[in-house]
DNA sequence: TTTAATTCGGATAAGTTTGTCCGAATTAAA
DNA sequence: TTTAATTCGGACAAACTTATCCGAATTAAA
């Protein structure tokens, strides 16, 4: 009927994570990267890039530097204190806190439906995901080719 | 940024799964129901509801009868066989099956990313959830007052 | 047989997200 | 000081989802 509706997070969100994860990877070695360079790495459009990315700047997520030789880049001690749940509501809100994954409207303690138990153990769950997740837990995976982000 | 993105059906899904469950719980006392009864019920846009509700009928979830008294119905010994799985599947695909929770495109088992096996525990745990829990199911917290699928 | 209630189904509009364009502001280097 | 590389940021366009409109097809009942 409709496209396939198959993220948990927005497209922003998306390229969002995977850009924070790819300069969290280039800020342990202290390398600044630009918003060329990220968006060829990650294969996202370049201007909706900025847009996200600047987002994340304001949030204090990442640095931004302007001028030549200037670029987007994380604090080295901050790619572990960064949790992915940082990023996500920066971009997304707290879409994954709130509200009812039936979209049947908030949660009413008093009498749930049938789902409710199951549905609040699986958001939990989701939640804890993103908030025990350092970008720097993200980048491990990536240190034998970073190719990944790409897929 | 964006507005938020709360749900984790798409809304034609929602009022899919509202509207199924709607009609299952009159189903099982013999009554057939109109679009009009079923969007009133659940707070949903006439001409929009017509289009799930007809996607649901192609997909034999539900019966429709065309004409003066017509309408939906669910044939009785369906209602507890039906799953929310099928509803969803009907109208959303199988976006809850296939693709990587963060985006990243499908997964990769030699070389997960970190999240991999949290987000495949969590994806099973959805797709269980849906294939486990019948129109019955749902019906069962609405006989106190109906009004929750309005909420 | 006529009428009216109803689903079917295409065209189209409105709203949201995604994506593009381009100029302004900033700043390092020539 | 000038130049050029870069982020900032608004306006706009395209794509997708949600929603509306309206007429055709069907069919029960008058
Ligand atoms: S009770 Fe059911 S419908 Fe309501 S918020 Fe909980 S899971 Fe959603
Ligand atoms: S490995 Fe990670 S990114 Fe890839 S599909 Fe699994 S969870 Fe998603």
């Amino acid at each position: 009927m409709y496209q396939i509706h198959n993220d948990m997070f927005s497209k922003a969100c998306e390229y969002g994570i995977k850009a924070s994860t790819y300069i969290a990877l280039q800020s342990l070695q202290d390398k600044r990267v630009s918003l060329k360079e990220i968006a060829e790495e990650i294969n996202s459009p370049v201007a909706f890039t900025a847009k996200i990315l600047h987002q994340l700047a304001k949030n204090n997520i990442l640095d931004s530097v302007k001028g030549p030789a200037g670029g987007f880049q994380i604090e080295k001690e901050n790619v572990e204190k960064l949790k992915l749940s940082h990023v996500v509501f920066a971009i997304d809100g707290d879409s994954i806190y709130s509200g009812c994954g039936l979209g049947l409207e908030k949660c009413n303690e008093q009498q749930p439906c049938p789902l409710h138990d199951k549905f609040v153990i699986i958001r939990n769950e989701l939640k804890q995901m993103l908030e025990e997740t350092s970008l720097l837990d993200l980048t491990s995976g990536l240190d034998l080719g970073i190719t990944f982000l790409k897929r």
